[in-house]
This record gives structure tokens, C-alpha cells and sequence, in this order.
DNA sequence: TTGTATGCGTTATCAC
DNA sequence: GTGATAACGCATACAA
């Protein structure tokens, strides 16, 4: 375990004063001569020298970093955000520091003061919906702040990316509406989440246009963690009028609540039609094919991406940018006409 | 946007010298009155100080960062890994940088390179096998490196943390015979990868154990990424005496094999008995529930962590580690007792 | 074209 | 108990 070199062994070992090594290292900052940078080149190489990041980053606010905060990557939606968001960032030649919530506001709130304490030049995160002194704190500071797939109502300044939740609710319950169901029941997010909110909204704007009675009891909500959605799935066919048909519009819970199906021997689509949120390749591989919403995470990521660093680009947009980016139903097999067995 | 208070500003304004406040702020590193902790404490929450990063590391090697150097993120095994790491990171207070390969030697030689600018003091990686005097660098610049899940051969100094390859894929071959299964199928990974190599030889071990002749036919290398996995498996349902046993050992490719599986038409298990290395909730929500060799990614990101950070504990062990943890094979309904149709 | 000196924010060493 | 001050490694005015 050798010791690392620094700025001054390679310039005294090619004879050169640091500044001149420095130069070297910044092309542009200054001329050097061409036989010079040869011979501080292959020093540096001889030495293994590699310039420290903590040295620069203390000179300027170091551009160079970002937070990812995600609620928790084995959620396969997050993970492959994660994926792209960090395949975007290399490419424009920053890192990413990866945290996660578990959807707990303390935890949650000690990530974002060591993001503070390294100051990243951005953030992109699923909050909690907590936190609000340090998100504002956050954004004072200069920090651009990015809120992917949810949002906070209470701060409003906040960019955000996220699909059209409104819309991707709607156009799958209308599917299923088409279908001639009636009863259509969802299981959604935390009545507390913007995503949550807005599903349901979607939900009842299409059972409005389809001329059909909304019945909160097929309303339910789900926690993202935990056997909620296991458990919504168990009392939504235990109700007196069972549905037909069933959005399962919380991205965390859909693996629980179809086991719950499954267990409970419930046909699909013969039974119950089913549509769910989520993208995960094993959708196409269930029997049935499993009918899907898809979201985009691929632009997800890169507008996400785009905003964090919005400010490093200097075009420190003073408003607040909101994109909304469609979501893609794809039919397969697991929605059916709804039987009339009377 | 207001800029950052510095240690300077927070002494300023709390009458005292910056010396004190850094006291404050490493409790131990030398006394403080009471009543002047109050103060100083008081003034830092006022004002907003958040100590920098940056400025600490450049004093002491910062032990409170761990790269995590991933070929892919999408991967669920990757992205469950990912989060256990960063969960394991995060309880010892230290942050995650988190990067992808994309089994690309040149992306990883670059992300090596902003590793070592960074001083990380550990990296977890799967690493693609190339790129080998970078690794040793590293190694010899006082950098822990931990494999997971893989390892390189010319390497054999470098700490490795993975399942019991070879084991797993015996015992997963075993049940297989032991079901009557004569004809036995196997999709790896690259035969360059230790992963690959160890599974194939437990494979082999298997067969000679139930006295199964060796087919060479019946075993088939795919990539890490692309249609590799789903070609592979078409060619082995063309073979003159096609399996009736496939055990999918390439984790990567599971979802393309199925997939391509069940365009086929194939009956699982009816023609075809299935044993899949993954560990997706998805399948024991498929038709039938799949068999799987289940890998324990908690133990596997325990045993990572706790290595990369072997030398910030001052234990520095000498001496390679080398830790195989047992997979385990969950039995469900993909494999069937094989029909003697003769 | 190159070298010198200074500062970035923090901690540690020493006096007071 | 507290306060100056010297590093840490690098980049950059400014001088040479």
C-alpha cells in the first residue's frame, strides 16, 4: 500500500513547478509547451497520479455530483430508474450518489443533510412528503431539486416528472369500462401521495363518463410498503358486490396483491379483469399476459436528470418546470368482456 | 439563493473562534464549556451550517465513501443487491456512489478512474474481467476491492463475495436426475466468467453423480445482455434429442429464455422441467410457480460492505477473502417427474 | 511559457 | 477553555 501521489511529486519529478502540472491537468486554463506536457504526461502516468476530487470540489461548488433518493431500489420501477438516471448522468460526466428512504421521513431526513454536507448540485427523489423546512432549506442553498414520480402539494416551487397519473388512471379504467364493467374496483397509493390522489381521480373522472355510480367501497388504498395491497386485495372480494375488474394503480404493491389473488384461486381474466401498473418483463410472461401501464423511464430519467442539472448549465430557469410524460396501456390478456351471468 | 455559511461565518456570529466551533462539531476532539456549546449549536441551526464535505476529506482519506460498480441496475438481482448495500452502507454512515458497467470494459475503466480521483475507500464491483492493472492499482493504492457475485481468475488477490456457484448448480442438476430427468439441459453465462464456469462444473458433477453422460449439445453459453439467452434456448429445443430437464443458470437471461419458451409453446412442466437462478417475487406468481435457486442477497451485500470497509476498521487482514454463501433451492411446480413415453 | 503565492473549509497543534 | 495558525491538494491571479 503505496501512498498517493499528489500535484507536487509529479511536478517536482518532471521538473515543472504545480502550476504548470495543474494546466496540464485543466487544457485550456493556460498555455503549456508542447514538449512539457509531453514529459508532465508521461510522469503522471509513470506516478499513477490521478488528481483528487475532494481538492477541486473545495475550490468551486463541485457540479460533479448528484442524489439519487429513492424511496427503495428492489422495486424494480425504481431500479430501472436508477438504472438510466445513472447511465444519463455518466454520460454527461457526473456521479451518483445512491440513497434510499424505505418511505421513513428520520431517514429520509438524515440522507438529505449529508447530501447537504457534500453539496451535490442536485437531487432527484421520491419524497417522502415530509421534510418541507429541508426540501425549501435545500433549494435555497442553491441545490436543484427534482421530485420524480410524486410530488409535495405544500411546495409548489419544486420542478417535478412524473407520467400523467390522471391519465393513465382514466384510460385504463375506461378500458376496462369498455369492457362492460360496472364494477371496477382500484387499489392505489396512500390517500397522502400526489401520485395516489391523482389515480383516483382519473378512476372517477372515467367511471363519470361511463356514466357509473363511483362506490367508495371499491376504493381502496395502499401503503407502499408491507402487506397492504395484499390485504385491500382480500376485502375488495369480500365486499357485498364484488368487482369485475381491478386496477392495481400502486406500482409497490402489485407482485403482493396478485399473489393474494393467486392464492385466493381467483380466475383471471374469467373472474376478475385485471390492469396494473407496472413494467416489469415478467408481466408479459404470467398466464395471462398481464394488460399493463407503462411508464416511460427512460424519459422519466432524462428530464429528471436534465432539471438536476438544469443549474450547472447556467440557464437557472427561475420557473418551476413541470413534465408530465404519457404513460403507455399496453393490451395483452388479462382484461376480458364482462360476462352478464344473470 | 443565498450562499453557504462557512465554519467562519458561524464563529463570527457566535462571538467565539472557529477552533471552538470545530470542537462543537467532532465532540472528543477537545473541551468545550457547556454554555458555549449551547451557543454555538444555537447560532449553526440559525444560520443553516451544514459542515462541507469536501473540505473534510481533504484532510483525512475520507473513509465515508463506497463505490458500488454494477453492471446493470435494471437486472433485479443487481437492483435488490444495490439496495441492500446501500441499506448496509448507510447504517455504518457511509454513502453509496453508485455506477453501471453495462459489462462494458471501457465504461468500467472509466468509472475506475473517477473511483480513484475520488478516494473511495472501498468498491463493491462485478467486475467484466478486464481492465486487470487497474483493479491491482487500486488494490496497491490502499483501495478495498470486493467481487461480488463474480470474480476474475488472474486476480486472485482481490476478495470475492458470491454464492456457492458450483454447489448450486449441482444440487439444482440433482433434483433434476432424481426426477428421472435424463436428457438435462444448461444456460449459462459466459464461459469466461467464473460464474459460468463454476455453475457448468457443478453441472457436470451432477450428472457424472447420477451416471448421466456428459451432451456438450445440452450445454449452452449466453451473454450477459441481448437475445443471447433466448437463442440459446431455441437451439437447444431444435437438438436432434431435445432436453426434458433446462436448468437457467444465466441469472441476466431467465426472463428472455422464458419468454422465448412460451412463444414455443412449450409446456412447463409437462415437456420441459424448469430450474431458474432468480429470485423475483414474479416467480412463484407464474404458471406453474417456478423452481428457483434462490440467492441470499442480504447475506451477500452484508459480507460485501463489511469487507470494503475492512480497512477503515483497522482490521487489515492480510489475507484474501474469499466468502461463498449457500444458495438455497426452493421447490415448487416447474418440475415435473419425467413421463416415460417410450 | 513558467513559477510564486494565496485561498477554498476544515481539523489539529500548539500556545495562551 | 479558548484562540491563532498551519496543513490537506488543487487551481488561479499575477509576476517573472
Amino acid at each position: 500500500m503505496q501512498k498517493q501521489p499528489t500535484i507536487r511529486d509529479v511536478a517536482q519529478a518532471a521538473g515543472v513547478s504545480v502550476a504548470v502540472v495543474s494546466r496540464v491537468l485543466n487544457p485550456g486554463s493556460g498555455p503549456v509547451a508542447a514538449a512539457t506536457r509531453g514529459r508532465v504526461n508521461e510522469v503522471m502516468k509513470n506516478l499513477g497520479y490521478h488528481p483528487r476530487t475532494a481538492a477541486r470540489e473545495l475550490k468551486y461548488g463541485p457540479p460533479t455530483t448528484l442524489g439519487l433518493l429513492l424511496a427503495d431500489v428492489s422495486n424494480p420501477f425504481f431500479a430501472r430508474l436508477a438504472d438510466r438516471v445513472v447511465q444519463e448522468a455518466h454520460s454527461r460526466g457526473i456521479q451518483v450518489l445512491l440513497m434510499t428512504t424505505q418511505e421513513d421521513d428520520q431517514l429520509e431526513s438524515e440522507r438529505l443533510a449529508t447530501l447537504i454536507e457534500r453539496r451535490v448540485s442536485g437531487i432527484i427523489a421520491t419524497p417522502t412528503g415530509n421534510n418541507l423546512a429541508t426540501w425549501k432549506q435545500l433549494q435555497d442553498l442553491g441545490t436543484e431539486v427534482v421530485f420524480v414520480d410524486r410530488s409535495i402539494p405544500s411546495l409548489p416551487e419544486v420542478d417535478v416528472v412524473s407520467i400523467d397519473n390522471f391519465e393513465s388512471a382514466r384510460a385504463a379504467t375506461a378500458l376496462l369500462a369498455a369492457h362492460g364493467h360496472r364494477r371496477i374496483g382500484i387499489i392505489s397509493g396512500p390517500a397522502s401521495s400526489t401520485t395516489g390522489r391523482d389515480r383516483i381521480a382519473g378512476y372517477r373522472q372515467a367511471l363519470e363518463t361511463a356514466g357509473l355510480e363511483p362506490d367508495e367501497l371499491l376504493i381502496r388504498h395502499a401503503a407502499f410498503r408491507g402487506p397492504a395491497g395484499g390485504d385491500a386485495a382480500s376485502a375488495l372480494l369480500n365486499i357485498e358486490e364484488p368487482p369485475t375488474a381491478l386496477v392495481v394503480a400502486n406500482t409497490a404493491q402489485v407482485t403482493e396483491v396478485l399473489r393474494r389473488l393467486s392464492h385466493a384461486g381467483i380466475d383471471i381474466p374469467g373472474r376478475l379483469s385485471v390492469i396494473v401498473f407496472e413494467d416489469s418483463p415478467w408481466t408479459e410472461l404470467m398466464t395471462p399476459a398481464l394488460t399493463i401501464v407503462k411508464q416511460p423511464i427512460d424519459l422519466l430519467a432524462r428530464h429528471s436528470v436534465q432539471l438536476a442539472l438544469s443549474n450547472t448549465q447556467g440557464k437557472t430557469s427561475e420557473k418551476r418546470n413541470v413534465i408530465r410524460v404519457a404513460a403507455e396501456l399496453v393490451e395483452r390478456s388479462s382484461v376480458a368482456r364482462l360476462q352478464l351471468s344473470k
